[in-house]
DNA sequence: AACTATTCATAAAG
DNA sequence: TCTTTATGAATAGTT
């Protein structure tokens, strides 16, 4: 280059670094610009600058649909395709999974309904029996998790009010022991627990 | 340039193109190099040759890198994130529905064989749900049935007032016609029928 | 930013 | 493809 020859390495200067950049950043545009114009090339370029500002070029479309081509071309395209494809697999598996239940759902309506109203005012009767008798069963087995439930909380209030008598026995004899009034000492008085909490 | 200014358009000939590409090319990516270097830049270039071979050059770490980069500096990081979270909201999406499904193949089990208790309380309440609206439905195909029903017979009534209108004026006519007592003769008295059967 | 001396890049030819 | 060579282009240092 001119007046003298530069040596490659980065310019300490910070104001000749500054004036390199933006001039041989135009340069290379330029020179970019012209092998595509002359020989028919695409290519992409960008530059960040030391401070992270960007310059870019794209010949031919958009940056975006240049880097899907480099993409392509070179290994990092299977990623990419990976999760498009992982988009894809995912919405067909919904739609499968939608239509899944939704056939079922059909199934569970035909087998009641006989259809578009093909079963007689008899076979719905029985039919609604039958859904009745389901849903009994169904709603017997949920009272009878909650009733086990229930008595487990039962079972937890016996131990408690066992254990509330036994303190309550025990603190007794220390007002005995010390002849002293219950409401004048620290210890907090037993807990008492209504019965009714444990019904439900 | 040298022996003569290079017109700046696409170069014909196809020996004189590929040679300039090729000098050019490797120009391009010597000055790009040098300019990272003198100043501190960082330079992502790709040339696809007019017959699709890709020249790339990443001045720092990969290529893979620069372009991540460029994303997060250009508006298409958006998209990439939105991308990703269409992913994992579709997983979400067949998580949910995998659920579903499940409950629905575990309640008609449970109808058909007659339960075996082992669903959770919040199975057995989606179970119930559903067996509400199947319930419903029977009942709206019973409903169905019966009001078509309903308006058979409102036709029939209907009928059959206008044949009991008409044989009534007959006997009156052949009373007349015989001067006899009506309940003499062997015809049976016309039939009267009650509105309130046809209502339900 | 504009100028200019110099080096660099490269078109054409071998 | 590589080298040579003549010449236009790019640019470092200066103003």
């Amino acid at each position: 280059m001119a007046r003298g020859k530069v040596q490659m390495r980065r310019i300490e200067n910070p104001v000749h670094r500054q004036v390199t950049f933006c001039k041989r950043r135009s340069g290379l545009l330029k020179k970019a610009k012209e092998l595509s114009v002359l020989c028919d090339a695409e290519i992409g370029l960008v530059i960040f600058s030391a401070h992270g500002k960007l310059y870019e070029l794209s010949t031919n479309g958009s940056m975006q649909g240049l880097i899907e081509k480099y993409m392509k071309s070179s290994r990092c395209y299977v990623e990419e395709q990976a999760d498009e494809k992982q988009v894809l697999e995912s919405k067909m598996e919904v739609n499968m999974l939608r239509n899944e239940i939704d056939v079922l759902q059909k199934g569970l309506r035909y087998m009641f309904q006989g259809g578009a109203g093909k079963m007689s005012l008899d076979e719905l009767r029985i039919l609604e029996n039958n859904l009745e008798v389901w849903m009994y069963h169904v709603r017997s087995a949920k009272m009878d998790i909650m009733s086990h439930e229930i008595q487990l909380l039962k079972n937890k209030e016996g131990i408690l009010k066992a254990a509330n008598k036994c303190l309550q026995e025990q603190m007794e004899m220390q007002y005995i022991a010390a002849d002293t009034d219950p409401t004048m000492t620290n210890i907090p008085y037993p807990l008492k627990v209504q019965n009714e909490i444990y019904q439900y």
